[in-house]
DNA sequence: GTGTGCTGTAACAGACACGTCACCGGGCAG
DNA sequence: CTGCCCGGTGACGTGTCTGTTACAGCACAC
């Protein structure tokens, strides 16, 4: 079970950092978990790139040559909402609440760990990515996490639960489950789950929905002779059922 | 789920802390600084506190007598989206990644000053309060559902309701009440039925639909003597008549 | 009344759609 | 490299649909 999945596409992190060796060593870590990672080593490029390139996630150091982190902080964030995370080998009480009242997020000493840092940025990405980003189209938006009586299905932790148990649902039962309950009380077809999950034509044999569905229903305690949420339409695909 | 208070009001913070002495002092600090704080001491009555009351943000004391506290952020989740806090006097590295991974939002080791938890708590407050509350923003949205005084027809669900009771119709059957409820008030010929439904011509012979229109009939309880919803038209076609 | 169509519908059987098992190939971690 | 897990594929069994057919009743014309 890992944190936070790529679901679209995989989050933009910008790292500004002046020490390259370090910040490689990092980058790669944080590539290798499926985040799309870019460097900055110059503090004054750095509010420049935050602005432009509006990544997901900033990791910002604080000991820059040139401009210090902290201004860089308060120079960028009238431009950018983005969580912010400040790294420091300075670990005084006071710098930190500094950092954190200039509109830094987290505020992590070094040296850090890979892996924490990876879980840090996942815990704020997860956080963030509830709220929906301005900079899409602009239709509307589906939240982050559903409830139908004792089901939840919480897109920001790709989790489910059944009456507080955690369900074990695979990633794509997930997204399917997702899809289905996101489009809860409207019958899909079989041509729509395909293109939403695979992006491909429907070809009228396939039967891997159909699997998937069966693989779904007992795990979230349905009798798929009489279901209680996903309803079968017969010829035409599935219906996630509002009501009870 | 109501989301979050919105930002006059003062913030409610639940503190989950065995050490009174330590959570009252606190406290007190937070008060005084414009939040509005409660204690709960122990773990098991924590989790029920947490799903009713919703607090703005939880703190949450990992070394708890009883329940542990990753296992109240575990057995919380489902039921509450805001912001955690983990308080530790183990600051494992790997303990962090697994509080972050558990769903906490941010893990910070004791002992910590008062200051620096408040401006934690307030880079988080400040983080969350983007977030938009629930938008219930339903607009625009054509139901495709069509009533008849008791007798409602819904196309996302494929689904009819006789004053209330779900009618058990097969998917040929729904189309064809669709199309000719969705076309009340007008004789639809054999010839348009047939293109409508099956693409096809129509070859002056083919009885099916009128044993389709037979086997709707008693379900949406019309007499073939005397229907009052799918007249027949003798020698032209069906009518699904508009009023009662 | 009688005849000629038109319609309602019971009964049937083939087709069809779906659930599910077993299998397999690919990916990823150890 | 090796084993596990995930997810798609093919096959099979089952239950349900749905068109066909046949026959009975009805409507209308004469």
């Amino acid at each position: 079970m890992d944190g936070v999945e790529q679901t679209n596409e995989s989050w933009r992190i910008l790292i500004v950092e002046d020490d390259e060796r370090l910040a490689d060593l990092t980058r790669e870590y944080l590539e290798s978990n499926g985040l799309t990672v870019s460097l900055e080593t110059h503090g004054g490029a750095a509010v420049e790139r935050i602005r432009n390139e509006q990544p997901d996630l900033v990791v910002l150091d604080l000991m820059l040559p040139g401009e210090d982190g902290l201004s860089i902080c308060r120079r960028v964030r009238p431009h950018y909402t983005g969580p912010i995370i400040m790294l420091t080998a300075r670990t005084d009480d006071l710098d930190q609440v500094l950092g954190l009242e200039m509109g830094a997020d987290d505020y992590i000493g070094k040296p850090v760990q890979p892996r924490v840092l990876l879980a840090r940025i996942r815990a704020m990405l997860r956080r963030v990515e509830t709220v929906p980003v301005a900079s899409e189209g602009g239709n509307g938006e589906e939240p982050a996490r559903l409830q139908f009586n004792d089901l939840i299905v919480d897109r920001a932790m790709r989790e489910a639960w059944l009456s507080d148990d955690s369900i074990d649902l695979t990633s794509a039962e997930f997204d399917l489950l997702w899809l289905l309950a996101s489009n809860a009380g409207r019958v899909l077809s079989r041509e729509e789950i395909f293109t939403a999950l695979r992006g491909i034509e429907y070809d009228g044999q396939d039967r891997s929905i159909d699997v998937r569905v069966s693989r779904i229903r007992p795990k979230i305690g349905d009798d798929p002779i009489h279901p209680r949420r996903i309803k079968t339409v017969r010829s035409k695909g599935y219906l996630f059922v509002k009501e009870a």
